[in-house]
DNA sequence: TCCTTCACATGAAACGATTCATCTCTCCGG
DNA sequence: CCGGAGAGATGAATCGTTTCATGTGAAGGA
């Protein structure tokens, strides 16, 4: 095995100066005297020290990392919530650790006592459901943390969200209008809030409607494009009687599911059944039928939420803010009557 | 501002034993009795005491975490394969830091220092070209490196590949074989080995053949979406003589944007073009045509790497090892003769 | 009674960087 | 020639753990 890296003070002999020297060229450079500044940049490179962060950070007391945890990286919604949250750490020489929660409020536990030892600056947490405390110990203990895809308590934490109310609504109002009278809800599981208030905005829409409208709920046990395959099944499976015209999908991944079991069993989209989905994914639009979808200013919401979580750690009395964006209807053929 | 964190001095103080004890409770509790071991856990949960990583990771000299590389997060191929990285880097009790390269060597660089400075247990990576020095740096500094999706130097480091010479084979042959005479070959950075690889086969397969082929190159900045709806673009506005009759794309998200601009700009697959994209993502089956392609197995490339990370940590001498899959021609609509 | 074990518990010495009060020069004005 | 200012350099103290050699007390055997 190599030999493990040199430290600071072995490039401070080398360089002739003090280990105080050494750090000063790392962490303020201007306060050293440009030949001495070389020679140490020398010794550096010439024994290839690598600043050990761990003791850099038990000194200072605070990493220069913050958390992300995303209910599935394998969904491009997060990745491009993540890129948005990158883009704007990068800038400020922050580092994003991606953590997954896969839905499962263990692993989500799991990942944010990681993140409370790493001692983080921070943590983008789209929670599994209620939080368990750890959230509100986490903050507790100073570490700020910022809701993002769904809303938070106005008084005690930062959040940004998409009017989850109106998405529904707007996808419920549009099959309405395009003649649908059964509607099946599709998502799961309720513990999420978004899956709660996508449902709520459809049955708002079909409340409001003049129309005799029948929602009904199919529960998945994830919002993945496997749950969506076995829900489709179960549609395709459905009696004349029970089957929906339309379905509303909690989010695009599950749409893309039904939409191949659908399709694979033979049910014609949208002529048999209307398809809308939610977060309008790069893939919705490229889908076997594109798909419509409830589209969400992804990028945005990771940028928006990652600045107000530099926020809450820079200013020194931070007012908690609820940043709502909206949403908007993106039609294509998956739910239009004819073509 | 909560003050900060508790110690394990104050948990010691509060639990009325000495500092050695509390950090046994932590790390061996089998060595302290257990009503020793209660009293310290109590005094655990009431003062809400969290370990401080740093510190600890500073003692041992050895961080719980593995670094993961890829080109690009919103590649769904890459997130299939973190997540079997990440499963077996948690049964192992170890966190995946996900870091995102862009197919771009600076944001590579800085990310490699970045897990250097973090003394990360060991990294898989992904590299945009051929090493500027800083893997083999990691290396001498005793951090094991492990590339995977290309092959590597079988003396100094492992690698787990899928054969892309045979996966660009079987694409090729496969539209020779379905009568195509003119194939563009779409992708690239050239510096990525992947895509020179998966050129290389078809070109083989050309070159192998009877009949008389014509492949050409059209090269991309990148391997996403948007580069392949540009090339698209490129491709609908050929004249006829220059259209080829079938596209082979260094990767599935390629396809899918090539397809996309070819079907806006009113050409219709596979009648007047056939495509063949590369990964076999799960979106590559659900898409408007589906979409031929080229599977790798994902998610056993990333526990494959991380087995063979894991085996170079642990091992006292360690045989570096090239570990190649076969991948597999999927054969859908969008090169079919006819349907 | 004495000695040996055994089972815990102890506390001081690292780990490697940062920080800051202190020191050393050099230069310049008077 | 002296004093003071200012620029750089210094090095000891510190952060919070882990580790390990050492200490203590009780139990058991001779």
């Amino acid at each position: 095995m190599a030999r493990s890296s040199p430290n600071i003070r072995e490039v401070a002999v080398r360089a002739g100066v003090s280990v105080g020297t050494v750090s000063n060229v790392l962490n303020r450079p201007e306060l050293v005297a440009e030949q001495t500044r070389e020679r140490v940049h020398a010794a550096i490179t010439a024994l290839g020290f690598v600043r050990n962060d761990s003791a850099r950070q038990l000194r200072v007391g605070q990493s220069r990392t913050i958390g992300l945890v995303v209910l599935d990286v394998a969904n491009p919604f997060f990745t491009d919530v993540a890129r948005g949250v990158e883009d704007l750490a990068n800038r400020h020489g922050l580092a994003v650790i991606l953590c997954n929660s896969d839905e499962n409020p263990q692993k989500e536990a799991s990942n944010l006592d990681l993140l409370a030892e790493m001692r983080v600056q921070g943590v983008l947490i789209n929670p599994v459901d209620e939080s368990d405390g750890r959230v509100a110990a986490l903050r507790e203990r100073g570490t700020p943390v910022v809701l993002f895809d769904r809303c938070g308590d106005p008084v005690n934490e930062c959040s940004v969200a998409v009017d989850d109310l109106l998405g529904g609504r707007l996808a419920a109002q549009h099959l309405i209008d395009s003649g649908h009278r059964a509607i099946l809800f599709v998502g799961g599981p309720a513990t999420l809030q978004q899956v709660r208030e996508r449902h709520d905005g459809a049955l708002n829409a079909v409340l409001t409607s003049d129309a005799d409208v029948d929602l009904r709920v199919l529960a998945t046990p994830a919002l993945n494009v496997a749950a969506g395959r076995a829900a489709g099944d179960e549609i395709a499976a459905m009696s004349a009687s029970e089957l929906p015209s339309a379905v509303f999908c909690a989010n695009d991944m599950l749409a893309l599911g039904v939409l191949q079991a659908l399709t694979y069993a033979g049910l014609r989209v949208p002529q048999d059944l209307a398809i809308v989905g939610y977060d309008d994914i790069d893939f919705a639009a490229a889908a076997a039928v594109p798909l419509t979808s409830v589209r969400q200013p992804r990028q945005l919401l990771g940028r928006t939420a990652a600045e107000l979580l530099l926020a809450e750690t820079t200013e020194v009395d931070h007012e908690h803010q609820q940043v709502v964006f909206e949403p908007e209807l993106v039609v294509r053929d998956s739910s239009r009557a004819s073509r």
